[in-house]
DNA sequence: GTCTATAATGAGATAGAC
DNA sequence: GTCTATCTCATTATAGAC
């Protein structure tokens, strides 16, 4: 057994601090920032409401941190997998599919996996992403997402050489839009395909989204020409 | 002056009543349900905290009046728009393109308008429906919008007799996600285009969007050799 | 319908013993 | 690092005069 004596309150096998951000985590997802306190979040962590304030300070410094925590690394992977994209490409230029597949790749994969924490983490961004949000708080996550941007927003302009800027801009700002949509996973896609689909099956929506956003993009660049040609002929059944 | 001496308090044109919901849709719409406090309504209407409570009841109840108002004309509009697109076209069966230009019209000229209280309630709409919310607040909004999504979605079968329906549900969710994010209006989009395009221009908006959800779900119906025919030849510029 | 006053509770945060 | 106790303030909601 590797804890001291001093490390563990109860049975749980993390320390303190862990177990305050992964209940914050969990809450902060499913109801915001305003609609938790930290009373309730020390509770699901079964610790004393001080030792919050202890660790973080403030409230909105705990939200910082649950935020800012997985943020690197998820930025490192979106990173990793267009870069992996770019390398299988003969000239370095990937496809759109790719890039596409690529930007969705990580969160697609964490979210459908059995790490509950990612999954909020990731539904926590996407459900708060679309209210305003305190500069304080906003600023650790747009400084590393906004190279992600960039260099997706590079690849995208070498595979679509013909698309104006704005067009680029407002097409991948849409992506961001269905992506996010997905994966804050609200009842609405189950209830409105009266069940044929299920806001948990990752998989099929990558199918769907790859060829739909790919043939966006194609149209936005004045090269609807090529969609059937990467597309293939069959959409996902 | 149509007003009695009892229904005005100060200045303001509007009964009691009205500048409540007023005040509530603005600030909800800004900060979520849990991110305001009654007092602040109040406060911001000019009036006094007790009568948000004899004309509504509680906090939810409020909120609850506050999505609905606008909710049945919002939803007629809706059907209106699709009404005309389908008697515009020759055989009843509209383009892909006029289907999702019915889908936006309203809520994208009602935001650009001058009238600050609609663009609040799609505001609130747009940034809270990827938060679980209370089925009592959510089952009022579903009931009419449902007939929405049946709707639109029957008018996308006839015009893509192919699609599977898994494709057409998933396909218009997405469409749902894009929409979504534009209505928010965050500062993400001029962030990431450096100031080339702006939140708050519909028009340039719905010139990117329809060719590129059209597109979309020409892909996906595994049409898309139809994209060029529809599109022209040119993109927005 | 509107106001004042107040109840009842829960919130974020801190001090100090251990 | 952890716990108990407490401070201070804001919150929703209601009672009752006008």
């Amino acid at each position: 057994m590797p804890q001291t004596g001093a490390a563990l309150r109860r049975s749980d096998a993390h320390p303190t601090k862990i177990r305050i951000l992964d209940a914050a985590e969990e809450l902060f997802a499913a109801r915001g920032y305003h609609g938790v306190s930290i009373r309730e979040i020390t509770q699901m962590a079964n610790v004393e409401v001080a030792l919050a304030h202890y660790h973080f300070g403030s409230k909105e410094e705990l939200f910082r941190h649950v935020v800012t925590r997985r943020i690197d690394e998820h930025c490192s992977r979106l990173i990793e997998d267009l870069d992996r994209a770019q390398a299988a490409a003969p000239n370095g230029i990937a496809p759109v599919e790719e890039i596409v597949r690529a930007f969705c790749r990580f969160s697609f994969a964490k979210t459908s996996s059995a790490d509950a924490g990612w999954k909020r983490y990731l539904q926590l961004l996407a459900r708060t992403s679309q209210l305003p949000m305190y500069e304080p708080v906003l600023a650790p996550i747009n400084r590393p997402y906004g190279i992600i941007v960039v260099r997706y927003s590079e690849a995208l302009r070498a595979a679509l050489p013909t698309i104006q800027p704005g067009n680029l801009a407002t097409a991948f700002y849409m992506l961001q839009g269905i992506v996010s949509r997905l994966l804050a996973e609200t009842e609405m896609l189950e209830r409105q395909s009266h069940g044929l689909c299920s806001a948990s099956d990752f998989d099929s929506h990558l199918e769907r989204l790859v060829p739909f956003v790919a043939a966006g993009f194609y149209a936005l660049a004045g090269r609807p020409e090529l969609i059937s040609a990467r597309n293939g002929s069959e959409p996902p059944t």
